[in-house]
DNA sequence: CGACTCATGTAAGCTGTTACATGATTTA
DNA sequence: TAAATCATGTAACAGCTTACATGAGTCG
């Protein structure tokens, strides 16, 4: 149930249609929270079946036309209520540390390249989230709106920081271990 | 597409019935796989259909009894294909990041008492992983399978780790700033 | 025999993914 | 005017979650 918050979320920061959204999914929010135009279309329908957003004045209601959507008092209130509402982690889930696992059973050939290719990416991801930061968030500029979204983008820092680390470490492991002990 | 291989590696592990899959993916696996009982007999179902796993030897098909399933080749071989195949990493999706970005936008009350929790949950998490490294690995006397599942568990231990230390300066952050800033 | 636990399962609903459809606007 | 792109959607399906159903064995 996170989806219509994150929506909400982006419409408050600033008013948008459909698409215009998908875009900002694939950029800011989408770092730590991915939607498709799909859900978003879906989403935003139900949304105004809520009331918690409506159409801009300007509307063309017709198919194939831009449709812009602003967050209502209910709206800011509902995401409001929702972002101090108490919530468990979920708990973690992850494909390659379950093909790692399934490894340790089957053998470890071809995973190793993998590895090497996921490293990369977090490589890549991590380098774009310092650049970010270098120019979003300079030192000593900082309201306490941009203090909590450096405190998130921190987190994606981190959580790369984290993930390229422990590859390299497991690559590490990888070149000490025998050969093929696929068995 | 990961349950069937997750359950398939758990069942090369050790052959089970559902319930005691079950059990242990509340421990070890769902570590970083977790799965329902009924997903998990849903599952099983799938896989004895499709030839990679049968019920043991013993028999009983009536409602209420107790099956057990071991992994036949093509089982393992599947298994083995997929550890093996390229998968790209999912990117993050975590809500508490999402609900600190709304209440940038709405307001922070009410959030600093589940980032309390949170800490506290991790650092619990944190301490149990720990302990089964204590338990399972104990240093140099370490098997090639048994490094690759220590490198699983240290994964974990450095995610939890992460998650504390970022919820302790995310906490700090919070207690500088401005009392209420809700807007 | 009543309650409880073990064990397997069904059903409904929601979220996310993939593929496709359709109208409007721009551009070569 | 044909093609490409912008923009909004529909449909079908797979996976996960939640609630409930049912039978078998065990214990007081």
């Amino acid at each position: 149930m996170s989806l219509p918050h994150a929506i909400l979320t982006a419409l408050l920061e600033k008013p948008s249609s459909g698409l215009e959204l998908t875009r900002r999914f694939d950029r800011s929010i989408g770092y730590f929270w991915s939607a498709t135009h799909q859900q978003i279309y879906r989403e935003l329908g139900k949304l105004e079946a809520e009331g918690y957003i409506r159409t801009l004045a300007s509307e063309q209601p017709a198919r194939g036309q831009k449709k812009s959507y602003e967050v209502l008092p209910a709206g800011r209130a509902e995401l409001a209520r929702w972002s101090a509402a108490s919530q468990d982690p979920k708990p973690l889930r992850d494909v390659l540390l379950l093909r790692l696992r399934a490894a340790a059973v089957v053998g470890t050939e071809g995973i190793e390249a993998d590895l090497r290719r996921h490293l990369e990416l977090h490589r890549r991801q991590l380098a774009e989230y310092e650049e970010i930061e270098e120019r979003d968030f300079p030192p000593d500029k900082d309201s306490p709106q941009d203090r909590l979204r450096h405190l998130v983008l921190r987190a994606g820092i981190d959580l790369e920081t984290f993930w390229t680390r422990w590859l390299t470490h497991a690559l590490d492991e990888f070149a000490e271990l025998p050969a093929d002990q696929s068995r």
